[in-house]
This record gives C-alpha cells, structure tokens and sequence, in this order.
RNA sequence: GGCGCCAUAGCCAAGCGGUAAGGCAAAGGUCUGCAAAACCUUUAUUCACCAGUUCGAUUCUGGUUGGCGCCUCCA
C-alpha cells in the first residue's frame, strides 16, 4: 500500500515499523459538545484505513484519545456549572452513539488526558532534563530554538513563521513560537500537582504522552485534519522526538476539510453542523458514504443535496444486498452456467483485486466505491432467477467484505413483522386471481406501515421504506 | 508577507503520459396486470485558460485566471 506522508509530500510505500503489525493514532475529539461533520470526516476514513489494514492481515492497533482537558472545557462545563470530568463523560457517551451511527468502531484505546497526567509529568520533565523546555511565571514552555528540528512538517523555518505571524507578545516566553507544555493553576481551574507547582497539561504535550504509551516512542501512523499540521502535529514531534531522541512517527495522514457553501465551517457563519443535527434529516450511512465518494486529501462541501445524492446511491446497494440475499434463499444447488462460472472465476476476482489496487493507492476510497458499483451491476445481472448455489454465494459474500472493508451496509434488514407478511401474502393470492384492485389496496397498505412490496416471478420481496 | 492545496459533464467524483471509472439527476427502451427493482441505450471529440516538453498531455513544466487552506483554538 501507499500512503501520501504529510513528512515528505510524498506517496510513499507503507513499511510497518514491525512486519505485519501497524500501529495508529488518530487524534480525537475534545468532549465539550456533540462532534460536527468536520470532525466526522477523519473518524470515519481513518477508520476506514484501521479496517482495510486489518482486512489486508495487519496486525492494527488503533488508538485514538478524547481530550478531556483544556480553554473550551473548561469554558463549557463553567457554563453548565458541571465539573469536566462531569462534562467528558457527557459527551464521551454522545461521541460514541454519534460514532456508532457513522459506524465507526471503537478504538482499540480510547485513552483520556485528565488520565495520564502522570505520563505527561514525566515526559515534559524529559524535555526539562534535556534543556528543552523551560519554567516561566505562569507555567512550563517547550523550547523552540533549543531544538534544531521545529518546522520540519509543517515546512516552514521559525524565521517565516514569525515574519507574518500574528502573535501578542508573551512575555512567559522566550520565543513566540515556544507553546505551553504544563499551565499554572488559574483561579477555579481544575488542577494536578507538578515538580512545577499545580496546574494542568498543555494540549499538544497529551497527544505525545498517550500515543508513546500505548504505541511506543516509534509508530507508525498518526493522523489528524490539515489544520494540525501547524500547530499540534509539529508541536508532537518536536516533543516526542525532543524527549526520546528518536523518529517519532514514520507516516503523517491528513485529511482535507469539509466546507459548507465552499466556505470554512463555523459558528458565526450560521454554517455549523453538528452530527447529531444532520441525523435529525439524514440517514448517518448516507453520509458515511458521502464522505467515502470523494479522496480524504482533497477539500470537499457539504450540503444537503449531497447527502440525498449519497442516500440514493446507498439505496441502490441495499437494493443490490436485499435481492441478491433473496436470490440465495431460492438457489438451486447445481453446476454453475457458463455465465455464472465466469462470474466466480474471473469477474469477482477482478473486482476484488480492483478495489485492492484503488484502496492500496493511499486510501482511494471513491475508487474503491466505484468498483462497489461495478459489482453490483454485474452481480444483478448474474444473479437472475433460481441461481446456481455457489455463484450467489460467491456474489453475496464479496458485497458483503467489501462493503465490510468500507464501513457499508451495516443495517441489517430487520425480521419483517407478520402482519405485513400475512398481507403480502394476501396480495400474492390476489394477484394470482387477477383480482389487480385488491392486490394494489393491500400494497397501499403494506406501504402505509411502511414497506414496499416488489414482485418477482419467484414471490413478492419486501424492503422497509 | 511565508507555506501549501484545488479547478474533470446538470450535480458529485475517480483517473494523473497512451487517447475520459462510477454514482446522482434526466430521457428512451426491455421486463411487469400496473408498479418497483433490475438491465440496455443516450447525456464531456473533452478535462479553467495560454504557452512549452513529447510521437502522444486531462495527466509533466512555466505562466494566467478563478477558488480554498495553514501561519491564532480548530478535524
């Protein structure tokens, strides 16, 4: 597989660290409030890398934390007049019902900040021991020009930063770019003892704690949107690698942004939604797959028209899924024809081996997706009536790991209540007297409680609307 | 000012040196009691524009135009 590294700007062929494993971290959420559709684009591709790497036999560890920790934390459980940790439980419980929609998987992990301040201590204690960090009046600063590497991902020297940046003048600091690795204790701030008094952890410095904890001071992934690039992701390297003098991490993922009316999202543009509001309109598979159609690297927009685009697309493979399965409830156990022959032994395989090479190209996921199409038409004109067993299966089981891979198809057609059943069944004995008017009352009704009812020469096959 | 990204049909979107995947939408057809689903056909002689390299460029190089991002919390 390749993967674009954000390190080199380059494609890169993927070499885990130790063969057949691959070691990840992804950035997560802050728990202050329900996550928005920016944020749900890295949690659904990155899983979605966490799953095609396991599908290719890798070993994957996957660890993403929750920052439970920091100015917008603090901010909204004052206003609540809650606690954070009170707050972190919160809307950890709401991240995963949004998660579980989106059908993310749980990360292997899912470690918190407040929870290893210990480790945290530790490491900037490193930094201190090694001159790279320093104490000032109101906390602990990491050391920009004492470590000759900064700017090394985000490629850019400390001269060019400084030159246009807008930075106040701090004078906690030595240098403008130098970023807090440990904050005194404020006034009605949450707080944990330190060699440098109480106070509470920077946010950049938790990233690099957690990670090397759980994957060591060398993995192999990390991955994040673009916009921590600068500063977090580099902040986390000149930490890690300032403190244990080795490679921190061997490939940088980075997502593009998700805009809305091609402009950035954000609270006062009116332009701001929350998962949980788009659940309350869409079906959160569509979007899902919504944002599997496009490259992870490439910017995209978000509007509603995209979604019911994305929804229909979806229909169509849960049309594909429902029939197919039909179609190996009547499957007849013989030879497969010529046709159904080159079905198992050519033209599934191909598709497979397709996807392999779109998903191998850094994560090409609407590539990927196209082919899930292309399986689906071939598939639908295959599996015709009373199939051979093994082409069906063949059929079934493909769609079925494929969309596994990407995250799709994950509702399972519910048992269908007896009573809709009993009217299909009524309607069939209408049809077969030709009584037309009855047979299209009873799908009236059957629609009414919501069902659709469609007929093939084998029976009737009934989908929930 | 520094660094970087993008421009493919009505909409979305792959492709990135060998002559334009796929989805949505639309139209016609086949099938069907009628539908639905499905299948077939049609919808970009062309990939923002101008040069250049090449036997050949949507794909590479330079420039132009138009969008966007980071440099401050941010996915």
């Amino acid at each position: 597989m390749q993967i674009y590294n954000t390190l080199t700007r380059r494609k890169e062929d993927f070499v885990p660290l130790n063969e057949g494993e691959a070691r990840i971290y992804a950035c997560g959420p802050t728990v202050y409030n329900y996550f928005h559709i920016g944020n749900a684009r890295p949690f659904t591709l990155f899983d979605t890398l966490r799953r095609y790497l396991a599908w290719r036999g890798y070993k994957v560890t996957y660890v993403q934390n929750f920052t439970d920790i920091d100015d917008k934390m603090i901010n909204a459980a004052h206003k609540d007049g809650i606690t954070i940790g009170e707050l972190a439980d919160r809307f950890i419980a709401e991240y995963k019902k949004d998660a579980k929609a989106l059908n993310i998987s749980p990360a292997d992990i899912a470690p918190r900040a407040t929870e290893h301040i210990g480790e945290i201590v530790a490491l900037i204690q490193a930094l201190a021991d090694k001159g790279l960090a320093y104490e000032s009046a109101d906390g602990v600063y990491f050391d920009t020009q004492a470590y000759p590497g900064y700017g090394k991902l985000s490629g850019q020297s400390l001269q060019d930063r400084e030159a246009g940046a807008r930075i106040e003048v701090d004078e906690n600091k030595k240098n403008p770019m130098d970023f807090a690795l440990w904050k005194k204790k404020k006034p009605d701030e949450p707080h944990w003892p330190s060699p440098w008094g109480d106070g509470r952890p920077g946010w950049h410095i938790e990233c690099s704690a957690m990670s090397m904890k759980y994957l060591g001071e060398n993995f192999d992934i990390h991955t994040g949107g673009v916009d921590l690039i600068f500063p977090h992701h580099e902040n986390e390297i000149a930490q890690s690698e300032g403190a244990t003098g080795k490679p921190f991490v061997k490939y940088w993922m980075h997502n593009g942004h998700i805009n809305v009316d091609n402009k950035k999202m954000s609270k006062s543009e009116g332009n701001f939604f929350t998962v949980r509001d788009i659940a309350e309109k869409f079906d959160l598979e569509a979007v899902r797959l919504f944002l599997l159609s496009s490259h992870y690297r490439s910017p995209i927009n978000f509007s509603a028209e995209l979604v019911e685009q994305a929804q229909n697309g979806l229909q169509r493979l849960y049309n594909a899924r429902d029939t197919w399965k039909a179609r190996l409830d009547c499957a007849v156990d013989r030879l497969p024809t010529p046709k159904e022959q080159k079905l198992i032994a050519q033209t599934l395989p191909a598709l497979k081996e397709q996807f392999i090479v779109h998903m191998d190209d850094d994560l090409n996921t609407a590539g990927a997706v196209g082919v899930l199409y292309d399986l689906v038409r071939e598939g639908n004109t295959a599996l015709v009536n009373e199939p051979a067993l093994v082409a069906a299966r063949a059929a079934n089981d493909l769609l079925a790991e494929l969309c596994g891979v990407l995250g799709l198809l994950y509702r399972e057609g519910e048992a269908v209540d007896p009573q809709i059943e009993a009217l299909a069944a009524q309607r069939q004995q209408a049809r077969a007297e030709k009584n037309w008017a009855e047979a299209d009352r009873l799908r009236a009704e059957i629609g009414d409680r919501g069902y659709i009812v469609e007929d093939s020469p084998k029976g009737y096959i009934l989908k929930k609307k």
